[in-house]
DNA sequence: TCCTTGTTGCGACTGAGTTGCAACAGCGTT
DNA sequence: AACGCTGTTGCAACTCAGTCGCAACAAGGA
């Protein structure tokens, strides 16, 4: 169930320029990595990727644009329920909140968008009169295929 | 909004022992340490913790142990928004599931249990036909003192 | 008490992410 | 088109969480 993918290519770049953000060669090859991802990414496969566009891509840099994105809102962070390692993935952020589901079995993600996740996050808003800036639900168990 | 704590002191004990699983010096000081604390407690925390009640316990045997308990869904496995660092938190696996919202300005974990997050869990295991293991609901924003 | 088998401490290791710094480059200004 | 301020980069060394192989050990059933 992967989210319909309605951006324009390049809206990234365009989305930092217009916040006043230094576009450079390095931070264009790491947007483009991340624009065009059709499955989560994590950082050294963001990095062996931007390579392929700029083989002088620094792996720091790659730590610092992530950096960079999470806290413009740009992108989010994913566990995805350390299926593989410890290490985050990462995705960009469009219009809807979803729900992240790993198969503990065949470690497939299935993505979900619910109208009760969404009721619950205005519930919180308005029961804790907590101001939402980031919500993350993940979820870890057994796809369709892997249940018996 | 923390939950009530209705445990019986040792339960986490004989839950292993119930189990089949060998109880150990080092095992039943990190079981005390877990099972009494007031807070979320990291790996090393735990450790430190844990060695005031014996003091030849190690890093690792915390892991191995967080790790059996974790498999044996006893406790649960927490980010709390990497507040502080990339490591993970540990709370006890109590009846219900909470959601946890991080302030990002204090730092303040609230707990809380709602009767939407349920209903949004049963609507995956039905929607998505997925058999939920673990679900993590985890808020980054700014609570009540905090927000402007 | 014995014996099997699971558990532990140890120390070295891995892998993710960070940092200080000198060189560099975006981009607004001239 | 060149200048210069300032934010960005590559590098290499580092930190920190978590893992692993192994020999010694101990839980608890026979």
């Amino acid at each position: 169930m992967p989210l319909p993918q309605t951006e324009i290519p390049g809206r990234l770049q365009s989305q930092l320029a217009g916040r006043g953000i230094r576009l450079t060669a390095p931070r264009r090859a790491i947007l483009s990595v991340i624009e065009t991802a059709t499955k989560h990414l994590d950082a050294s496969q963001i990095l062996r990727k931007a390579r392929t566009v700029d083989a002088s891509v620094n792996r720091s840099t790659v730590y610092r644009t992530l950096d960079l994105l999470k806290r413009q809102a740009l992108i989010d962070e994913l566990d995805l329920m350390h299926l593989n390692g410890e290490g985050h993935y990462y995705e960009r952020k469009l219009g809807r909140d979803h729900i992240h589901m790993a198969c503990l079995r065949c470690g497939k993600i299935t993505e979900f968008v619910s109208q009760t996740f969404e009721a619950l996050k205005k519930q919180l808003q308005r029961d804790c009169r907590f101001h939402i800036i980031v919500a993350r639900l993940e979820v870890g168990g057994y796809c369709p295929a892997c249940r018996r």
